[in-house]
DNA sequence: CCCGATTAGTAAGGCCCCTAACTAGTGCAC
DNA sequence: GTGCACTAGTTAGGGGCCTTACTAATCGGG
């Protein structure tokens, strides 16, 4: 058995790469796959978070929105394309999340009043207490996350974030 | 039919959240929504990229990391695991990709000279011109994504992002 | 030696979300 | 008023990745 070669590093078989690919922006990719590798630990550990209560991101989205309105607007009610859109998801996928939230009995569809096309969603008792139970612990999770950065550290990454953002266009483009 | 009351933002929403759980950190969880939001869009566009030419991240990420591994340790092969591990998924989830990438051609697994429980993965010929011919442009996108961001401004985010990190511990913590 | 512990890869089944195609209700132009 | 474009939601089917439980090969201590 020979005497293994020194490992090589991410970093070096970038840089190989990009003397062959000049188009190759290295801090650009390394950026980039920092955020992408950051949002992926990050989603896997937000989802075990709330497994633990039965939801997954796309549940508990819609459980918080359901929440949060019927806070501040007097149970008003959304409709399934609000609730879509407020969750980044398709129609198709809330009609999904909204048919296992009701078969959990954590929602109930009732009739639009205006038109027959649409209903309402609304929280049930259920997922009331759900969601007392369980924020908390989650706010504080989510503190505990973020209680690295300052609040100027905060600003600062939104920030960037935010024109990172503003690069999506032209990634996406042709 | 009344007079719709002005909309309610998510912002006044979450501070409104914010009164009834004290625990709730709002720029902290501004901040991580924020994160998770782009880090959904930029997942869904590089999907999105990839899947013209018939690949996903999985998929792709192997295909990266063979091809910069011949290029710089001579066509050594990789085994699963290691594949596995530098593409962030599961052992189980690789053996899936290798299946669909042999079916595809662009792989081929050898049996492994020491240990007849492995086998090397190496790209084939026709795996090798997809990338030649994907990656220059590839590179121009993620490039065109990081534009907006200054050499410095990149550092700083790489620097906060990995901030972020250091909290996730204590954000999976019982 | 050889038998248990370990490690590699695989198979089965599931969850989440997607797109595309469909059904039903609405409302406006004529 | 009727027809047609539009909108809301649903259905069907698929892809990606996961976990759990398995099989096969190797290694190492008695």
């Amino acid at each position: 058995m020979s005497v293994s070669p020194p490992p090589i590093t991410r970093f070096e078989r970038l840089q190989r790469l990009a003397k062959r690919f000049p188009q190759l922006d290295s801090s650009g990719l390394e950026t980039c796959i920092t955020l992408l590798r950051l949002s992926n630990d990050l989603s896997d550990a937000y989802d075990a978070s709330l497994a633990r209560h039965g939801l997954s991101k796309g549940r508990f989205t819609v459980l918080v929105r359901l929440y949060s309105t019927s806070e501040t607007e007097g149970g008003r009610g959304l409709i399934p394309a609000e609730l879509a859109e407020s969750s980044c998801v398709s129609r198709a996928t809330m009609t999904g999340l909204l048919d296992t939230l009701e078969k959990d009995g954590l929602i109930s569809r009732e009739d639009h009043p205006e038109d027959r096309r649409m209903y309402t969603v609304h929280l049930t008792p259920k997922a009331r207490q759900l969601l007392e139970g369980m924020l908390p612990e989650h706010y504080r999770r989510v503190a505990a996350l973020m209680a690295p950065l300052s609040e100027q550290e905060r600003d600062t990454l939104r920030e960037l974030l935010a024109k990172v953002s503003t690069g999506l266009p032209a990634f996406r483009e042709p």
